[in-house]
RNA sequence: GCCCGGGUAGCUCAGGGGUAGAGCAGCGGAUUGAAAAUCCGCGUGUCGGUGGUUCGAUUCCGCCCCCGGGCA
């Protein structure tokens, strides 16, 4: 697999959670130099580190890793925030292999993502009290017509996101959208690998990973959050942090927050397939196991 | 041994004379700035067993089995 990977492009290492990519990123930088660009909207956080299976610092060691945990867990990061962090990177003077699970990302990079100003903090506050106080159909029937046309009108994220652009750029979303540049990285100009994990194989690893979290201080990581925890937080949707909160808490066991943490892991490989199969159909498969 | 409950989908349970339903799990899908998020779709299961009443029983009655609790 590795020995087919040009040295001079750029590398994209994509796969579900739990399939190897962050071993074979590390093996390819050693091999052929490059730097190690994190794809993964977890990952990005400096509060987790053994719960979103981030690079070791021995691992950092051995190559040069960037995008890992340079986020502090209150701020808020976002697509367009990674697309803005990646790009300098582009530019060498490394080669990147970007490697992660965000399908979103390594689409956003490689079809192009909409360049709409960030969402300032008091129209989302905003937003989120009126849909709390009102619910999605005020909002939405605020909309222009073609972004009501075109977003999911049964997710009330995906109404409360249009309705921001809206109020915070005086635009619609479909016109923003209408107008996405070119991508950063083609296809073509890259070397996309999609880690293709046979489905039973990665279920069993998955299940052995949190195991392994938990031997390595999962919960210690955990109780360090504890103090100021709010669900509310962009990190805390660390799979398998809220179940921990509980447990140190003392409201579930040990083994129940294991087993919600197991399950949520299963459904967002699940998630990340779908993505995968729809969304990276000309990305250079590699089997596994093989 | 007796008295109450209860035995219905993988799990927790609702329902009720005309062959049954919800949450969770599971499976599939969507997804251009919270994406490890969010959202959509998919429910035949000896209704514990067996006899009886009835045009018809999972629903009513008898007996039996199992699980709780209580009394001895």
């Amino acid at each position: 697999m590795l020995d087919d990977i040009p040295s001079d492009r750029p590398v994209l290492i994509a796969g579900p959670t739990g399939s190897g990519k962050s071993a074979i990123a590390l093996e390819l930088a050693q091999r052929q130099g490059g730097v190690i660009v994190n794809a993964d909207a977890l990952q990005v956080f400096a509060n987790w580190q053994v719960l979103t299976a981030r690079p070791t610092d021995a691992e950092t060691a051995i190559a040069p890793h960037a995008l890992y945990g340079h986020v502090a867990g209150d701020v808020a990061y976002s697509v367009g925030a990674w697309l803005r962090d990646v790009t300098p990177l582009l530019a060498g003077p490394r080669r990147p292999i970007i490697t992660g699970g965000t399908g979103l990302y390594f689409t956003a990079l490689t079809e192009g993502l909409a360049e709409i100003p960030e969402t300032p903090a008091d129209v989302r506050a905003e937003a989120d009290a009126r849909l709390a106080a009102e619910g999605p159909e005020p909002l939405l029937a605020e909309l222009d017509p073609a972004t009501a046309a075109r977003i999911d009108r049964l997710n009330p994220v995906r109404i409360q996101r249009a309705w921001e652009v809206q109020r915070s750029t005086g635009r619609g979303l479909a016109a923003w959208q209408d107008e996405t540049p070119a991508p950063l990285l083609a296809l073509g100009d890259c070397y996309p690998l999609l880690i293709d994990a046979n489905k039973e194989w990665l279920v069993q690893r998955l299940e052995r990973r949190f195991d392994g979290m938990l031997a390595d201080g999962a919960i210690e990581e955990v109780r360090r959050n504890l103090p100021g925890w709010t669900p509310a937080a962009p990190s805390s949707k660390a799979i398998g942090a809220a179940d921990l909160v509980a447990h140190l808490r003392g409201e579930i066991t040990l083994g129940e927050a294991r087993r919600r943490a197991i399950i949520a892991t299963r459904q967002y490989a699940k998630r990340q397939r779908s993505w995968f199969r729809a969304r990276m159909k000309a990305w250079i498969r590699a089997p596994l196991p093989d």
